[in-house]
RNA sequence: CGCGGGGUAGAGCAGUUGGUAGCUCGUCGGGCUCAUAACCCGGAGGCCGGAGGUUCAAGUCCUCCCUCCGCAACCA
């Protein structure tokens, strides 16, 4: 019987579209599930949806729908991303799904009636002014390391999961299974910086929201993100808090694989493992924590308005180059860097030229010369020894690669075999042997090798490009190949279809332009219409009442100053042509002092004030993102201070 | 001293247990003409962030420093 594989990948969060990379993790997790089929695994690969919390209620409220509906929109709009890429998963969860909601209500009673979880109250030093708790060790001088002024104790009633008392237990486990956490680089920092200084108890519910599964023996409590999330990879597998796991459980669990991003490594690595040791299941096997894939400016984010999506990426260059892209540009360890130029030079240089010119012409010269007919080979010679060789070597080379999750080094090694079989071309000069007068049975082996090489290739690429390998197996006239056939030289079909390009070559300059124009185009369209058309997706309409109670104005900036301590917030005070207000704003990177002080600029004049970084802030200056920053918007200086905005 | 990860050819990256510094792109020159101006070969280009130290031998080990990037804490 085959041997199982189950793996999972993070369920994504539904507060908003996901980016490219966001979307980068269920390709790779699709491409290392097509590989583990290969293998001969029989494998169960679950992702979904994570849709509870307060964000998303917020959300929701704000665009004036219930959460659920929102969860729905959002959710529908993942599984149509990820079934663009192509992903091959046989499970899509939700976290809303009724039957996973009573399970988790019912794993809550559980770890309550056997002590695991316990009532308390979230308890703290608590400022009243910043409305914030605080662990004694928080305290700077006893007082609120905010605004320093004193604090109180005070307690909030929460239910704890009692993490500290599997946190031994944890530790063991993870040293002495080296393999639990990987890359193994992450394995310190989780044991050094969290389990090491102490587990705290784990705060599991909260009263603050109410969008998450009901504490079902206590009204006003949710179960909070982690038994709610978390548990996702043993409720849908069939685990049954009360014991009678389905037979795909029993099979399955525990899990092969945990694919998730390196920020939420702690998550998987310290409180699931003891969630499930307090249920009593065994932990799975291993959790790989992967890297980013991030702009050449940095981390991708809405607000830097350099956000990528998958969509639009497939729109440009198809599936497959995409798929290509995120998996090999993102070595293992260290994030990848993403851009249209870097998309279109990899395409160019591996799938255009390496890759799609090899098929391209050996498929024509088989063409050209024999009619299509593959011939067999004749007597061998050293070239063609040196050549078998890297391809009996790459089935290997590629498995040990994906072994140890090197993606990347796994693709790098297929495209070491299309390099030599190009090279090989060079060496054995086909279009000499070709000549009427040629060597036409040295001809024979020459185009038989070179079309083993493609058909061995072309299957170590089906977990990364699927659909590419299929075209090339109809272009080379075989059937679908497995690893198996890729590890054995001499299965060459009998003819060759017709050539066709498999990547074209992209003209980049001038398919930049293109993007460029595309992307200019909705801008300016978007700021000119007035409030009508530019309902952003997830913001409610509002009426000219709601917008009426936002009192705008004039105002100098009078002084100006970098916050001390704080890397982001500038200190300024402005006039508002009634009196002097003290106003903090987040524009240090973008703004000097002597570049506001004197400057006209719209005041948010009745917005509530607040505090940050222990300063008090009594309002708000209105400014645009950019591509290059934040900008503030400055108003013509004849303006009086004071002059209403509406 | 908050935690962590980097600094290796113009760009992007590899460098396993210390033993001649590699790959891809770009660039320059050459070859070839089957093929998507593709393919193949060769050259130039590195005080491996800096300073000490251990060693016969350091990109690799130790110490300190500089610097960049994430996360966290202040984006009102």
């Amino acid at each position: 019987m085959a041997k199982k594989y189950y793996m999972t990948t993070a369920i994504a969060y539904t507060s908003a579209k996901p980016h490219i990379g966001n979307t980068y993790e269920i390709v790779l997790a699709d491409s290392i599930a097509r590989f583990k089929r290969m293998q001969g695994y029989d494998v169960k690969f679950q992702t979904g949806t994570d849709e509870h919390g307060e964000k998303i209620q917020l959300k929701a409220e704000a665009a004036g729908i219930t959460p659920q509906a929102y969860v729905d929109n959002v959710a529908g709009e993942i599984k149509r991303i990820w079934d663009l890429m192509n992903t091959t998963y046989d499970r899509f969860i939700r976290t809303t799904d009724p039957a996973h909601e009573k399970k988790i209500q019912k794993i809550f009673k559980k770890l309550y009636d056997q002590g695991d979880i316990y009532k308390s109250e979230y308890e703290g030093m608590y400022c009243t002014p910043c409305e914030s708790f605080f662990t004694e060790s928080q305290l700077v001088d006893g007082k609120c390391p905010d605004c320093g002024r004193e604090v109180h104790p005070a307690k909030e009633e929460a239910y704890f999961f009692k993490l500290s008392k599997y946190a031994k237990k944890l530790e063991e486990h993870i040293e002495s299974h080296p393999e639990f956490i990987w890359p193994p680089a992450r394995k310190n920092e989780m044991i050094n910086n969290f389990i090491k200084p102490g587990l705290q108890d784990l705060c599991v519910s909260r009263t603050s929201f109410s969008w998450g599964i009901p504490v079902d023996f206590d009204p006003g409590h949710v179960v909070y993100v982690w038994i709610d999330a978390l548990s996702n990879y043993i409720t849908f597998a069939g685990y049954d808090p009360e014991g009678n796991h389905t037979e795909e459980y029993k099979h399955y669990w525990p899990a092969d694989l945990h694919l998730i991003g390196k920020d939420i490594v702690r998550f998987h690595t310290i409180y699931w493992p003891c969630i499930l040791m307090a249920l009593g299941e065994p932990l799975p096997k291993q959790v790989f924590g992967h890297p980013w894939l991030i702009m050449s400016d940095g981390k991708m984010s809405k607000s830097k308005g350099n956000v990528l999506y998958a969509d639009d990426l497939v729109d440009l260059f198809g599936v497959d180059a995409v798929r290509y892209f995120v998996l090999h540009e993102i070595p293992y360890a260290n994030d990848g860097i993403i851009s249209y130029e870097l998309m279109m030079e990899r395409i160019n240089a591996d799938l255009a030229n390496i890759l799609g010119n090899l098929v391209n012409r050996t498929v024509s010269m088989t063409n050209k010369y024999f009619g299509g007919e593959i011939r067999t080979p004749g007597e061998e010679t050293e070239l063609d020894k040196e050549l078998k060789a890297v391809a009996a070597a790459a089935p290997d080379a590629v498995e040990k690669q994906m072994d140890s999750m090197h993606i990347a080094d796994a693709i790098d090694e297929i495209f070491t075999l299309l390099r030599r079989a190009n090279k090989y071309v060079d060496e054995t000069e086909p279009w000499i042997l070709g000549k009427p007068d040629g060597d036409h049975a040295r001809l024979a082996t020459v185009l038989y090798n070179l079309l083993e090489c493609i058909r061995i290739g072309a299957t170590l690429l089906k977990p990364f490009m699927p659909e590419t390998a299929q075209k090339i197996f109809t272009q080379i006239g075989v059937e679908d190949q497995t690893l198996e056939d890729a590890r054995v030289f001499g299965k060459a079909g009998k003819q060759v279809g017709k050539p066709e390009i498999l990547f074209a070559r992209i003209d980049i300059p001038k398919k930049l332009e293109e993007i460029n124009a595309t992307k200019a185009e909705p801008k300016k369209e978007e700021k000119k219409p007035e409030k009508k058309q530019e309902k952003p997706e997830g913001i409610a309409t509002i009426g000219i009442d709601d917008f009426a109670k936002v009192a705008l104005r004039v105002a100098e900036i009078k002084t100006c100053e970098p916050l001390p301590k704080s890397d982001k917030l500038l200190k300024m005070t402005v006039d508002n042509g009634k009196e002097i207000k003290q106003v903090l704003s987040g524009i240090a990177q973008y703004y000097t002092p002597d570049q506001l002080i004197g400057k006209k600029v719209i005041l948010v004049d009745n917005l509530a004030p607040a505090k940050l970084r222990g300063t008090l802030s009594e309002g708000m200056l209105l400014a645009a993102d950019s591509a290059e920053g934040v900008k503030v918007l400055f108003l013509d200086p004849s303006l009086e201070n004071g002059a209403v905005i509406r």
